[in-house]
DNA sequence: ACCACTATATTACAAAGTATCATCAGGCGT
DNA sequence: ACGCCTGATGATACTTTGTAATATAGTGGT
Protein backbone atom coordinates (compact mmCIF):
# COMPACT_ATOMS: atom_id res chain seq x y z
CA UNK A 1 0.00 0.00 0.00
CA UNK A 2 2.21 2.46 0.95
CA UNK A 3 4.90 1.23 -1.75
CA UNK A 4 2.11 1.87 -4.07
CA UNK A 5 1.97 5.03 -2.87
CA UNK A 6 5.67 6.38 -3.19
CA UNK A 7 5.03 4.43 -6.44
CA UNK A 8 2.16 6.99 -7.64
CA UNK A 9 4.68 9.72 -6.66
CA UNK A 10 7.76 8.76 -8.58
CA UNK A 11 5.27 8.17 -11.96
CA UNK A 12 4.00 11.54 -11.08
CA UNK A 13 7.21 13.07 -11.11
CA UNK A 14 8.41 11.51 -13.94
CA UNK A 15 5.61 12.80 -15.56
CA UNK A 16 6.14 16.42 -14.44
CA UNK A 17 9.86 15.90 -15.60
CA UNK A 18 10.85 16.65 -11.55
CA UNK A 19 13.66 15.30 -9.72
CA UNK A 20 12.42 12.97 -7.16
CA UNK A 21 15.56 12.71 -5.50
CA UNK A 22 16.65 9.77 -2.36
CA UNK A 23 16.07 12.19 -0.16
CA UNK A 24 13.02 13.60 -0.85
CA UNK A 25 11.82 10.11 -1.49
CA UNK A 26 12.43 9.03 1.82
CA UNK A 27 10.73 12.13 3.64
CA UNK A 28 7.69 11.40 1.31
CA UNK A 29 7.67 7.52 2.00
CA UNK A 30 8.26 8.73 6.37
CA UNK A 31 4.99 11.16 5.49
CA UNK A 32 3.32 8.19 4.47
CA UNK A 33 4.01 6.05 7.27
CA UNK A 34 2.55 9.00 9.99
CA UNK A 35 -0.62 9.14 10.97
CA UNK A 36 -1.83 12.64 11.59
CA UNK A 37 0.43 15.85 12.41
CA UNK A 38 4.16 15.81 12.07
CA UNK A 39 6.25 18.49 13.15
CA UNK A 40 9.48 18.99 11.00
CA UNK A 41 11.49 18.23 13.93
CA UNK A 42 9.86 15.45 14.76
CA UNK A 43 10.41 14.02 11.29
CA UNK A 44 13.97 15.61 10.73
CA UNK A 45 15.04 12.67 13.56
CA UNK A 46 13.23 9.85 11.69
CA UNK A 47 14.95 10.88 8.60
CA UNK A 48 18.53 10.97 10.54
CA UNK A 49 18.44 7.24 11.12
CA UNK A 50 19.12 6.80 7.64
CA UNK A 51 20.66 10.33 6.44
CA UNK A 52 22.85 10.61 9.45
CA UNK A 53 24.19 14.19 8.59
CA UNK A 54 20.54 15.41 7.64
CA UNK A 55 20.06 19.00 9.40
CA UNK A 56 16.92 21.13 9.77
CA UNK A 57 17.84 22.66 6.00
CA UNK A 58 17.46 19.16 4.82
CA UNK A 59 14.32 18.21 6.27
CA UNK A 60 12.53 22.31 5.36
CA UNK A 61 14.09 21.46 1.78
CA UNK A 62 12.20 18.24 1.24
CA UNK A 63 9.53 19.85 2.93
CA UNK A 64 9.51 22.41 0.65
CA UNK A 65 9.28 20.50 -2.52
CA UNK A 66 6.59 18.13 -1.21
CA UNK A 67 4.32 20.91 -0.52
CA UNK A 68 4.96 22.64 -4.00
CA UNK A 69 3.97 19.83 -5.48
CA UNK A 70 1.15 18.84 -3.82
CA UNK A 71 2.18 15.89 -2.02
CA UNK A 72 1.55 16.82 1.80
CA UNK A 73 -0.33 19.93 3.34
CA UNK A 74 1.24 22.53 6.01
CA UNK A 75 -0.97 22.98 8.97
CA UNK A 76 -0.35 26.15 9.74
CA UNK A 77 -2.01 26.42 13.38
CA UNK A 78 0.26 23.60 14.38
CA UNK A 79 3.36 24.20 12.22
CA UNK A 80 3.36 20.73 11.39
CA UNK A 81 2.72 19.18 8.22
CA UNK A 82 0.35 16.01 7.07
CA UNK A 83 0.22 13.33 4.04
CA UNK A 84 -2.11 14.85 1.76
CA UNK A 85 -5.07 11.88 0.89
CA UNK A 86 -5.28 12.59 -2.55
CA UNK A 87 -1.59 14.08 -2.97
CA UNK A 88 -0.20 15.24 -6.67
CA UNK A 89 -3.84 17.10 -7.31
CA UNK A 90 -4.37 20.53 -6.25
CA UNK A 91 -8.04 20.63 -4.21
CA UNK A 92 -9.92 23.02 -2.02
CA UNK A 93 -9.15 21.67 1.31
CA UNK A 94 -10.12 22.19 4.89
CA UNK A 95 -9.09 20.81 8.13
CA UNK A 96 -11.01 19.03 11.38
CA UNK A 97 -7.97 18.81 13.89
CA UNK A 98 -8.93 17.10 17.35
CA UNK A 99 -7.01 18.68 19.70
CA UNK A 100 -7.73 15.37 22.01
CA UNK A 101 -6.72 12.20 19.75
CA UNK A 102 -4.27 14.60 17.15
CA UNK A 103 -5.70 13.20 14.07
CA UNK A 104 -6.52 15.62 11.74
CA UNK A 105 -10.09 14.85 9.07
CA UNK A 106 -9.21 16.31 5.70
CA UNK A 107 -12.23 18.03 3.93
CA UNK A 108 -12.62 18.49 0.10
CA UNK A 109 -15.68 20.69 0.17
CA UNK A 110 -15.72 23.19 -2.25
CA UNK A 111 -18.89 25.27 -0.94
CA UNK A 112 -16.73 26.53 1.73
CA UNK A 113 -13.69 27.44 -0.54
CA UNK A 114 -16.38 29.29 -3.15
CA UNK A 115 -18.09 30.89 -0.17
CA UNK A 116 -14.49 32.32 0.59
CA UNK A 117 -13.65 32.95 -2.59
CA UNK A 118 -16.70 35.24 -3.28
CA UNK A 119 -16.34 37.20 -0.37
CA UNK A 120 -12.92 37.79 -0.95
CA UNK A 121 -13.81 39.25 -4.74
CA UNK A 122 -16.12 41.31 -3.02
CA UNK A 123 -13.28 43.41 -1.73
CA UNK A 124 -11.51 42.99 -4.66
CA UNK A 125 -8.74 40.70 -3.08
CA UNK A 126 -6.84 38.29 -4.91
CA UNK A 127 -6.38 34.96 -3.16
CA UNK A 128 -3.30 32.84 -3.92
CA UNK A 129 -4.03 30.64 -0.75
CA UNK A 130 -6.32 29.40 1.87
CA UNK A 131 -5.62 28.55 5.14
CA UNK A 132 -8.87 27.23 6.49
CA UNK A 133 -8.25 24.79 9.50
CA UNK A 134 -10.49 24.25 12.53
CA UNK A 135 -10.10 22.58 16.19
CA UNK A 136 -12.14 20.88 18.52
CA UNK A 137 -12.96 17.45 19.43
CA UNK A 138 -13.50 14.45 16.88
CA UNK A 139 -16.65 12.00 17.28
CA UNK A 140 -14.74 9.04 18.69
CA UNK A 141 -13.24 11.52 21.11
CA UNK A 142 -16.73 13.05 21.61
CA UNK A 143 -17.82 9.43 22.42
CA UNK A 144 -14.61 8.35 24.77
CA UNK A 145 -15.19 11.83 26.73
CA UNK A 146 -18.80 11.06 27.25
CA UNK A 147 -18.28 7.89 28.63
CA UNK A 148 -15.87 8.85 30.82
CA UNK B 1 -10.20 57.89 18.67
CA UNK B 2 -7.34 55.71 20.21
CA UNK B 3 -8.15 57.06 24.03
CA UNK B 4 -12.03 55.89 23.03
CA UNK B 5 -10.39 52.37 21.92
CA UNK B 6 -8.80 51.90 25.67
CA UNK B 7 -11.37 53.73 27.58
CA UNK B 8 -14.13 51.08 25.81
CA UNK B 9 -11.49 48.44 26.80
CA UNK B 10 -11.56 49.61 29.75
CA UNK B 11 -15.20 49.39 30.13
CA UNK B 12 -15.26 46.30 29.04
CA UNK B 13 -12.83 44.68 31.68
CA UNK B 14 -15.11 46.67 34.48
CA UNK B 15 -17.99 44.91 33.48
CA UNK B 16 -16.79 41.50 33.24
CA UNK B 17 -14.56 42.32 36.36
CA UNK B 18 -11.54 40.93 35.04
CA UNK B 19 -8.34 43.23 35.81
CA UNK B 20 -7.29 45.21 33.04
CA UNK B 21 -3.93 45.92 34.36
CA UNK B 22 -1.46 48.51 34.07
CA UNK B 23 1.05 45.98 31.69
CA UNK B 24 -2.36 44.45 29.29
CA UNK B 25 -3.36 48.23 29.00
CA UNK B 26 0.24 49.31 27.80
CA UNK B 27 -0.06 46.30 25.15
CA UNK B 28 -3.31 46.89 23.95
CA UNK B 29 -2.47 50.16 23.07
CA UNK B 30 0.14 49.23 21.59
CA UNK B 31 -1.71 46.99 19.45
CA UNK B 32 -4.06 50.39 18.61
CA UNK B 33 -1.70 51.97 17.11
CA UNK B 34 -0.35 49.01 14.67
CA UNK B 35 -1.43 49.08 11.43
CA UNK B 36 -1.91 45.29 10.25
CA UNK B 37 -0.03 42.51 12.03
CA UNK B 38 2.44 42.82 14.45
CA UNK B 39 4.63 39.91 15.92
CA UNK B 40 4.94 38.87 19.71
CA UNK B 41 8.74 40.12 19.82
CA UNK B 42 8.05 43.54 17.56
CA UNK B 43 5.57 44.40 20.26
CA UNK B 44 7.95 42.79 23.23
CA UNK B 45 10.88 45.92 21.63
CA UNK B 46 7.38 48.55 21.89
CA UNK B 47 6.44 47.82 25.06
CA UNK B 48 10.37 47.46 26.26
CA UNK B 49 10.52 51.32 25.40
CA UNK B 50 8.06 52.00 28.78
CA UNK B 51 8.05 48.40 30.94
CA UNK B 52 12.02 48.39 30.43
CA UNK B 53 12.31 44.81 32.25
CA UNK B 54 9.69 43.08 29.78
CA UNK B 55 10.84 39.74 28.89
CA UNK B 56 9.02 37.35 26.26
CA UNK B 57 6.58 35.79 28.89
CA UNK B 58 5.33 39.32 29.48
CA UNK B 59 4.33 39.90 26.21
CA UNK B 60 2.68 36.66 25.48
CA UNK B 61 0.99 36.76 28.97
CA UNK B 62 -0.07 39.96 27.82
CA UNK B 63 -1.32 38.73 24.32
CA UNK B 64 -2.88 35.75 25.94
CA UNK B 65 -5.12 37.99 27.87
CA UNK B 66 -6.18 39.58 25.33
CA UNK B 67 -6.87 36.89 22.81
CA UNK B 68 -8.88 35.76 25.68
CA UNK B 69 -11.01 38.50 25.78
CA UNK B 70 -11.62 39.17 22.51
CA UNK B 71 -9.52 42.08 21.73
CA UNK B 72 -7.07 41.22 19.17
CA UNK B 73 -6.76 38.08 17.11
CA UNK B 74 -3.91 35.71 16.59
CA UNK B 75 -2.92 35.05 12.75
CA UNK B 76 -1.53 32.01 12.90
CA UNK B 77 -0.20 31.47 9.16
CA UNK B 78 2.20 34.45 10.41
CA UNK B 79 2.55 33.79 13.69
CA UNK B 80 1.51 37.33 14.59
CA UNK B 81 -1.54 39.56 15.87
CA UNK B 82 -4.32 41.92 14.83
CA UNK B 83 -6.20 44.46 16.41
CA UNK B 84 -9.80 42.94 16.35
CA UNK B 85 -11.76 45.91 14.83
CA UNK B 86 -14.97 45.14 16.91
CA UNK B 87 -13.32 44.22 19.81
CA UNK B 88 -14.77 42.58 22.93
CA UNK B 89 -17.82 40.87 21.13
CA UNK B 90 -16.74 37.10 19.55
CA UNK B 91 -17.91 36.92 16.12
CA UNK B 92 -16.88 34.60 12.92
CA UNK B 93 -13.93 36.07 11.52
CA UNK B 94 -12.04 35.18 8.15
CA UNK B 95 -8.91 37.17 7.70
CA UNK B 96 -7.97 38.35 4.09
CA UNK B 97 -3.69 38.55 4.41
CA UNK B 98 -1.76 41.17 1.83
CA UNK B 99 1.03 39.26 1.38
CA UNK B 100 2.37 42.41 -0.69
CA UNK B 101 1.91 45.51 1.64
CA UNK B 102 1.01 43.08 4.51
CA UNK B 103 -2.34 45.07 5.25
CA UNK B 104 -4.86 42.81 6.74
CA UNK B 105 -8.84 42.79 5.82
CA UNK B 106 -11.27 41.84 8.65
CA UNK B 107 -14.48 39.98 7.20
CA UNK B 108 -17.48 38.63 9.35
CA UNK B 109 -18.82 36.17 7.11
CA UNK B 110 -21.45 33.93 8.24
CA UNK B 111 -22.00 31.87 5.37
CA UNK B 112 -18.53 30.79 5.26
CA UNK B 113 -18.49 30.15 8.76
CA UNK B 114 -21.84 28.47 8.95
CA UNK B 115 -20.69 26.03 5.98
CA UNK B 116 -18.22 25.14 7.84
CA UNK B 117 -19.78 24.43 11.01
CA UNK B 118 -21.51 22.31 8.82
CA UNK B 119 -18.94 20.13 7.24
CA UNK B 120 -17.97 19.43 10.66
CA UNK B 121 -21.02 18.14 12.00
CA UNK B 122 -21.61 15.76 9.20
CA UNK B 123 -18.34 14.24 10.56
CA UNK B 124 -19.45 14.35 14.30
CA UNK B 125 -16.78 17.01 15.07
CA UNK B 126 -17.23 20.01 17.81
CA UNK B 127 -15.43 22.88 16.42
CA UNK B 128 -14.12 25.04 19.09
CA UNK B 129 -11.84 27.44 17.25
CA UNK B 130 -11.56 28.14 13.75
CA UNK B 131 -8.62 29.12 11.51
CA UNK B 132 -9.91 30.81 8.39
CA UNK B 133 -7.37 33.04 6.56
CA UNK B 134 -6.64 33.36 2.74
CA UNK B 135 -2.94 35.46 1.70
CA UNK B 136 -2.64 37.01 -1.62
CA UNK B 137 -3.13 40.27 -2.98
CA UNK B 138 -5.33 43.28 -1.98
CA UNK B 139 -6.93 45.51 -4.29
CA UNK B 140 -4.49 48.38 -4.04
CA UNK B 141 -1.33 46.28 -4.32
CA UNK B 142 -2.84 45.03 -8.01
CA UNK B 143 -3.65 48.16 -9.35
CA UNK B 144 0.10 49.07 -7.78
CA UNK B 145 1.45 46.38 -10.12
CA UNK B 146 -0.39 46.72 -12.72
CA UNK B 147 0.89 50.23 -13.29
CA UNK B 148 4.01 49.62 -12.62
C1' DA C 1 -3.60 41.29 59.44
C1' DC C 2 -4.14 37.05 57.19
C1' DC C 3 -5.17 34.01 53.49
C1' DA C 4 -5.99 32.61 48.82
C1' DC C 5 -5.51 33.82 44.38
C1' DT C 6 -3.82 36.16 40.41
C1' DA C 7 -0.26 38.70 38.11
C1' DT C 8 4.50 39.61 37.30
C1' DA C 9 9.72 38.74 37.20
C1' DT C 10 13.55 35.97 35.90
C1' DT C 11 16.08 32.43 34.10
C1' DA C 12 16.70 29.15 31.19
C1' DC C 13 15.44 26.49 27.54
C1' DA C 14 12.82 24.32 23.61
C1' DA C 15 10.92 24.56 19.11
C1' DA C 16 10.65 26.35 14.51
C1' DG C 17 12.69 28.32 10.65
C1' DT C 18 16.40 30.76 7.69
C1' DA C 19 20.76 32.92 5.58
C1' DT C 20 24.91 31.94 3.60
C1' DC C 21 28.22 29.81 1.18
C1' DA C 22 30.72 25.78 -0.30
C1' DT C 23 30.30 21.56 -2.78
C1' DC C 24 28.44 18.07 -5.63
C1' DA C 25 25.64 15.64 -9.27
C1' DG C 26 22.99 15.63 -13.70
C1' DG C 27 21.75 17.25 -17.96
C1' DC C 28 23.12 19.97 -22.16
C1' DG C 29 25.55 21.79 -25.97
C1' DT C 30 29.64 21.42 -28.55
C1' DA D 1 34.39 13.33 -23.74
C1' DC D 2 34.65 18.09 -22.17
C1' DG D 3 33.35 22.02 -19.83
C1' DC D 4 29.29 24.59 -18.33
C1' DC D 5 25.10 25.64 -16.13
C1' DT D 6 21.59 24.58 -12.99
C1' DG D 7 19.58 22.59 -9.30
C1' DA D 8 20.39 19.68 -5.04
C1' DT D 9 22.90 18.83 -0.92
C1' DG D 10 26.21 19.75 3.05
C1' DA D 11 27.57 22.50 6.80
C1' DT D 12 27.62 26.22 10.01
C1' DA D 13 25.57 29.44 12.37
C1' DC D 14 21.93 32.21 13.42
C1' DT D 15 17.17 34.33 14.13
C1' DT D 16 12.57 34.03 15.50
C1' DT D 17 8.98 32.21 18.20
C1' DG D 18 7.27 30.23 22.25
C1' DT D 19 7.34 27.81 27.11
C1' DA D 20 8.52 25.55 31.62
C1' DA D 21 9.59 26.34 36.12
C1' DT D 22 10.01 28.79 40.04
C1' DA D 23 10.20 32.86 42.79
C1' DT D 24 8.16 37.28 44.08
C1' DA D 25 4.75 40.83 44.38
C1' DG D 26 0.27 42.58 44.43
C1' DT D 27 -5.02 42.39 45.24
C1' DG D 28 -9.41 41.29 47.27
C1' DG D 29 -12.16 39.14 50.79
C1' DT D 30 -12.85 38.17 55.62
Amino acid sequence: MQQTQLQRAIDICKQKNIRFTPIRQRVFQLMTEQQGAVSAYDLLELLKQHETNAKPPTIYRALDFLLENHFIHRIESLNAYLMCEHFGCQHPMQLLICDHCKQVIELRDPLIDEAFSQQAQKSGFQITNKVLEAHGICQDCTVLIINS
